[in-house]
DNA sequence: ACCATATGAGACAGCAATGTCTCACGAGAA
DNA sequence: TTCTCGTGAGACATTGCTGTCTCATATGGT
């Protein structure tokens, strides 16, 4: 018998290190990239056409991971601070992904920009528009503007970690707590 | 008499023109830059000895804009909170060149960064910590990661709004509210 | 042992952008 | 007019990355 292609994990390997790469430097060289997972550029080059399909298997990873965290998180359930809470806690481990993505997403300006991110968008801006509904969330702040500010916050403080100037474990509270509690001192109650 | 030089008004319509380009598009060529100029490519590389010397050209632009924005703001007067409504409405022109910007250092990761930026990092932190000694801010965020998040949300916001997803009059209201109180809706007094 | 397949190494051409050059044109000063 | 200087247009070589190719090797199943 013959197995014709165990080359999956492999691909999950060279992805997640590329991912890691780019995020660090976006402007990462195939020969990079190859070299940073371990294997030649000719293979590089076998299992992903080109640097725009490795690009475009990066977004899809991003989106498959943001869905993952999204469905973990269960955005419909509780209170929404604490499923804001959850879902960045869930979206943690993805968010230097996301922060390559994020930026390079503005070179796609001309074409149109992947469905899955559509479907992201709306389900993380129904979380907000659930939080108003509930009395919790403020309404003067657009649910799509939360959304888009979640996104930036997550990139800032993905780079703030990468480059030393926050501490990892740091990085759920401060993104959560600027995000919804925002910086002024609240009254003592 | 001979004036032999006066390409200094040229040359900061180029540079604005090319921080509008790259704005949007941060990987213009400089063909592209020089024709959105309206000069050719060759008059561009006199003004500018190459790409590398645009893009520190417009780090040095933005460098100046931002410590315009915090003169103008007068970051040490009043209540920290209004400090920090000025300084956004004093920055939002150089938003978009700033998002640039934001991005583009990450390509910097190598060499030492502009010590224009330590300055203006500098000045921003502090307008927080002073906050936080009045007791206008909470402390639990320190005031580098307020900084960091400042320039996530202009970034976010300069991009919402060059894609049309934001109104630009909503700009300043938009990150203020949400750096300063957060997505929760504040208890009625 | 034998065969199949994936891999690594490297050669190769193509391409896009860069940086440098020359030259002709035109506006402005003398 | 005449001279000068900045400019635009374009040619040119160079560079760095890409994408494709071949071939030798190693790994793994039969």
């Amino acid at each position: 018998m013959v197995y014709p292609c165990l080359m999956a994990v492999d691909r999950d390997h060279v992805l997640r290190t590329a991912a890691a790469l780019l995020t660090r430097k976006s402007t990462a060289t195939m020969d990079e990239v190859a070299k940073a997972a371990g294997i030649s550029r000719a293979t590089l080059h076998r299992q992903f056409a080109g640097r725009d399909a490795l690009v475009r298997a990066l977004e899809a990873l991003g989106i498959a991971e943001c869905e993952a965290a999204l469905d973990l998180a269960r955005p419909d359930e509780g209170p929404a601070t604490d499923a804001v809470r959850r879902l960045v806690r869930a979206i943690e481990p993805s968010a230097g992904l996301l922060a390559f993505l994020y930026t390079e997403n503005q070179l796609f300006e001309g074409e149109e920009q992947n469905a899955g991110w559509t479907r992201i968008d709306d389900r993380i801006a129904a979380l907000f528009r659930r939080g108003q509904a509930a009395g919790e969330f403020r309404i003067d702040l657009t649910p799509a503007w939360l959304t888009e500010a979640l996104y930036g916050l997550l990139a800032s403080g993905a780079w703030a970690v990468a480059e030393g100037r926050m501490a990892p474990k740091d990085f759920t509270h401060m993104i959560v707590e600027l995000l919804l509690g925002g910086a002024l001192r609240r009254e003592e109650p």
